[in-house]
DNA sequence: TATGAATGAGTGTTCATTCAT
DNA sequence: TATGAATGAACACTCATTCAT
């Protein structure tokens, strides 16, 4: 009988988690159809074929389901980072190496494209506004990691100057990336790639005569 | 008699005028703390040391001062824009160019925070949605004749393409370029330049051989 | 379990109905206090037991109720209007007649003076405007119909003149005959009737030698 | 000097009574084409000409406006009123006595729809209620001479019903006798006469037989 | 005295949040 | 635990009235 009932709390659980889930796709939605201030709970209750009360069981505020769906979104993204920059990826060429790490962001930005959106009008809360300059920070010390490892001699200082110049021209032609137009989309991710590479390869373009030094991220 | 009444109306038109200036400083920084949607109007009335009764008297709706807070910059961002742009400023090395258009620029968003809170969160309206896709336009119109003056050979197409990468670059770092600490703005700003050199001096770079050709925006 | 949410949601809705009524009386007396200007939401709601909120989900606007109001008491008249033109009515001597007509009208004004308050100051909106014409054209066709099987020889045109007249006559004596005094008003009530007995005896008071036509109103 | 003084005063004095006149008029239109509580102060002003700050120097608030124009239409009716009733009248047969006092009360309403406006929505105020109880006591306290006059015999209290429910008639069917369309209008007069004599030649008939009595309203 | 810009209390309405069922 | 009707604080906006000029 305890079993039955423990198992009757999994399903329960489980059941939770789905509706949790459904209320952040429902935001994610609403969130890019109208912004975050026009989109009213309500709305996103019904989308996700909730009720307001239900929706409260989950989230105790609207802001609560913005920086849950933020939250979720980075859980994904930080897997992401881990692999594009990888120990392996530290030694590639300038140009593989970017297309390792953009290509994957894109492909997932594309298919989240609710993120963006709330990244966008991060006017939303301080509370927001953290968790972007977590997720931030957590991008630059990947990076700095990446250029400490390709250029042992930039110190520290610049190599976060440079991890955050790169990052945000990364973020700047993001939304131009993941646009509808794929023949465009691609052309931009083409360009951001040659700008990065024209701004990197200076600093950590691995001229033939540099090792790649321990790449660890603590 | 005529003559004193026309003296008391040109009294009382000042005053108005200087009445709406200082709602729209007001909201400009009201916009900056709250971003649009949280900022109320009796908000920037008082903020403004007006009732809301007046700030109705200048402006019919919350929207429109947001517009002509806008069209106010905008304005002002032209006139920079043609100086930046101008004729004498295309046949100068691509090093002192980007010096020429970039210095101006964010000096004055240095001097106009407001104007990018707005221009960041511009999810408020397709008004003024429109009002940053024309000023974005004007960049491009004024980019792209510059461009080809330098570089007549690249396609509109491609053209196009170069100029909106390298704006969206140049609004990516701003905000980084005017935040409050001056040494590290200006270092970004260093960076900024450097970018768009290493992306631009391959194609309109000037590189000793070509003429600067008759370079006119319509 | 699905006979359990049904009957639940029938409670619901019945509730939902008292509450509708309840906002209609106490708009009904609100109107009549103060008049549809002077009468605010928030006062009906308060008078009613109900918050702003709960009004505006029975009701889109302000108007909206008063059209409500004007609604529910027009269907109500309805009836009265069938019973009081009824074809067994209309063989009746005129005096009779009166009374049939008369009677339970008056009965009704009485029991819902709101009604007449919004019927004086119809100044409220073209909707409402609309309305009133639309009972005023349905009292005019069922007494016309009740002209022509009684004086078949009168024209449309006076028919459509009769009618209007002796409903205007009836209307202007109603709110005496609706007054406090009981004792008054029916004798104001008397008179309305000697009025138009006056006034309609020489038309279609059937002199013995008229018999009473086809009664039906289409 | 001061003679010249006191002309100077009495010429600003005539201004100023024909300013208040100019807002009076302005007020009439303004109200009979919003009603009152749509018509805006501001309005009133602008129509006469004239600035909202004159306006209060003239009438304290807006509803000394609708008071102060009830009051100018009903001393001039008074004087109507006072022909239409005269003793000359009192002897007339019935058809000529309503034409007597039918005709120029129409006449004077079709010169001044504003009254009828502000007497149709008489919600306004208990202030402006008064004023037109007032008046209507007015028309009756010569009405019922008049009746005295003609039938000696007939009660007071019976003497003010009939002129009341005389008077409640008149007023209802005074709208569409006032109407556009002239022809309609002068049917609806017509009708008017033939209601009332219907309703009043039993009592006040003078039927060969009576004499008029001393007919005099203190 | 005349002006009309300025006032600010008050209105209709919305929507994040609660709670009886 | 789920529901969705109910709540009420807060907002954008109006307009009768005032007052510096």
């Amino acid at each position: 009988m305890g079993e039955n009932t423990e198992r009757r709390r999994a399903r329960r659980q489980a059941r939770g988690l789905r509706r949790q889930e459904a209320i952040l796709d429902a935001a994610a939605q609403v969130f890019v159809e109208l912004g975050y201030d026009k989109a009213t709970t309500n709305m996103i209750a019904a989308r996700a074929a909730v009720s307001p009360g239900s929706l409260y069981q989950f989230f105790p505020h609207k802001e609560a389901i913005a920086q849950a769906l933020v939250a979720r979104t980075i859980e994904q993204l930080l897997i992401i980072y881990d692999t594009a920059f990888s120990l392996e990826a530290a030694s590639l060429p300038l140009h593989a190496l970017l297309d390792h790490i953009i290509d994957p962001l894109v492909a997932f930005n594309r298919a989240n494209p609710g993120f963006l959106a709330l990244f966008v009008g991060s006017q939303i809360s301080p509370q927001l506004a953290i968790a972007f300059q977590d997720l931030h920070a957590e991008v630059l010390r990947r990076f700095e990691a990446l250029i400490a490892a390709r250029a042992p001699s930039i110190e520290p200082e610049r190599r976060r100057l440079i991890a955050t110049v790169s990052h945000k021209i990364f973020l700047a032609l993001l939304p131009l990336a993941v646009g509808q137009d794929v023949r465009q989309s691609n052309t931009i991710v083409g360009e951001m790639k040659a700008v990065l590479l024209g701004y990197l390869e200076p600093m950590i373009g691995l001229h033939g005569m540099d090792q790649v030094h321990n790449f660890i991220v603590h």
